[in-house]
DNA sequence: AATCGGCTCAACCGCCGGGCG
DNA sequence: ACGCCCGGCGGTTGAGCCGAT
């Protein structure tokens, strides 16, 4: 989990955070469920403006990242198959570091979930 | 039982390209 | 034709977990 190393107006540069009363870090259950209902009920897009249609007190990019990666119901999680480990390795022979053409290839899979696989168990074979 | 170090992986950031007014 | 804005991408981070000492 990563905690908000996060100091309300001063440090923080982008755009996403600059705001005051935007959280970061580690999403809730209830976040979940807000954020899971609303894209379920209206679709996907306009995610900027998502947060606040929704009730969510996050930028439009960590509601995008958190339904991507986590939400989605196509979205599969666990544990990564040894042929699913196979085709990571052809594509990124093929591909490089290109995650998200390569996670389009195999379902079920985002790139986040594969450039993690690839930079904890993959990488360090090389 | 307590501490230490390595690993995991969810979530962050900055940047860039494409679409649209 | 040309900025501006947004979403998407790849790289990076660090709290928490877990096994070793």
């Amino acid at each position: 989990m990563r905690a908000p190393s996060f100091s309300a107006s001063t440090t923080c540069k982008t755009p996403c955070c600059s705001k005051v009363g935007i959280k970061r870090g580690p999403w809730t259950p209830e976040e979940d469920e807000l954020l899971s209902n609303y894209v379920k009920k209206e679709g996907e897009g306009r995610w900027r403006t998502l947060p606040k249609r929704a009730g969510l007190q996050r930028c439009g990019k960590s509601c995008r990242l958190r339904w991507m990666n986590y939400l989605r119901p196509s979205v599969k999680r666990g544990h990564i198959a040894p042929d699913e480990e196979d085709l990571i390795l052809r594509l990124h022979r093929l591909l490089g570091n290109r995650w998200s053409l390569i996670a389009g290839r195999i379902p079920g899979r985002t790139d986040n979930e594969i450039k993690n696989y690839w930079n904890t168990h993959l990488r360090p074979l090389f």
